[in-house]
DNA sequence: CTTGACCCTGTAGTTGCTATAGGGTCCATG
DNA sequence: CATGGACCCTATAGCAACTACAGGGTCAAG
């Protein structure tokens, strides 16, 4: 295959993602479908590594893959202003923020719990007990 | 119908629960299947009521709902050591404790990201040059 | 010319529900 | 006694975001 031309092993192997993800995005319309080798291979090149690093980076961080869909089409359109852009990376740091309030409540009532544990026999376990609704 | 005997309308509004979520425990064998009345409602008592709670006030802590199975049938076992379930909710702690970890680095980044956002035009702008590859 | 690594499509599975379609039951009111 | 509406039933499909087959085709090396 040609110089700058890549598999889907490749491209696979250069962003760390499984060839059936890849697959995936196409079918998603996240990747745009490549053109194909004569024997029907997928035939990428360099901007579709661009957009899929952009896909993997923006998946790393957390955003949905209709956040990225909104992203790539947004970073398309080099020329209007990237408030549009600003606000979904902001929307996304508040949920974040507050997935790491529940977490931090939740980690301190199950602290509560652990601590409480005798390791007896199950009928006297605190952990079940604080389970169970008759408390 | 009867006294302690309740729907699974009833047992929902009892629980915070859909209907539909019970059906789908009972499908995952979570909660016993119940008898029937004569028109073949579904017809709960006290018993279903409990163990319902505890599967949600599991869930509510964040237990898988393989979790909730092994907790349920560890209670059910009520004369032996209970340190499956310590073993169990101590599991759950760490991964909630990773998770928690995780998500701050994630926030980190998105603040470093979002605070360079001068917002001018898409061209310029700092959140979309941190997603693509070549920076 | 065969072997093995790779690629193709299509479909089903995962988790934990939720929603819909197309019906049946129950009870109160007219 | 009929009828309306709230409730119940089953079965199936859908959601996110992949992952894992099955059952084939392609390609390059030995």
């Amino acid at each position: 295959m040609g110089a700058n031309i890549l598999t889907i092993g490749h491209l696979a192997r250069k962003t760390d993602t499984k060839v059936e993800t890849i697959r995936f995005y196409e079918k998603s319309g996240l990747l745009p479908a490549p053109e194909r080798t004569k024997g029907n291979y997928r035939a990428y090149d360099l901007a579709h590594l661009g957009r899929l690093s952009f896909i993997r980076r923006a998946r790393d961080l957390g955003f949905s893959l209709d956040q990225v869909r909104e992203l790539l089409s947004l970073s398309d359109n080099r020329n209007q202003s990237c408030a549009a852009v600003d606000a979904i990376a902001n929307e996304h740091r508040s949920e974040i923020e507050r997935k790491i309030r529940d977490l931090q409540a939740l980690k301190l009532e199950l602290d509560s719990i652990i601590d409480q544990c005798g390791c007896g026999t199950v009928a006297e376990c605190r952990i079940i007990d604080s389970l169970s609704p008759s408390q």
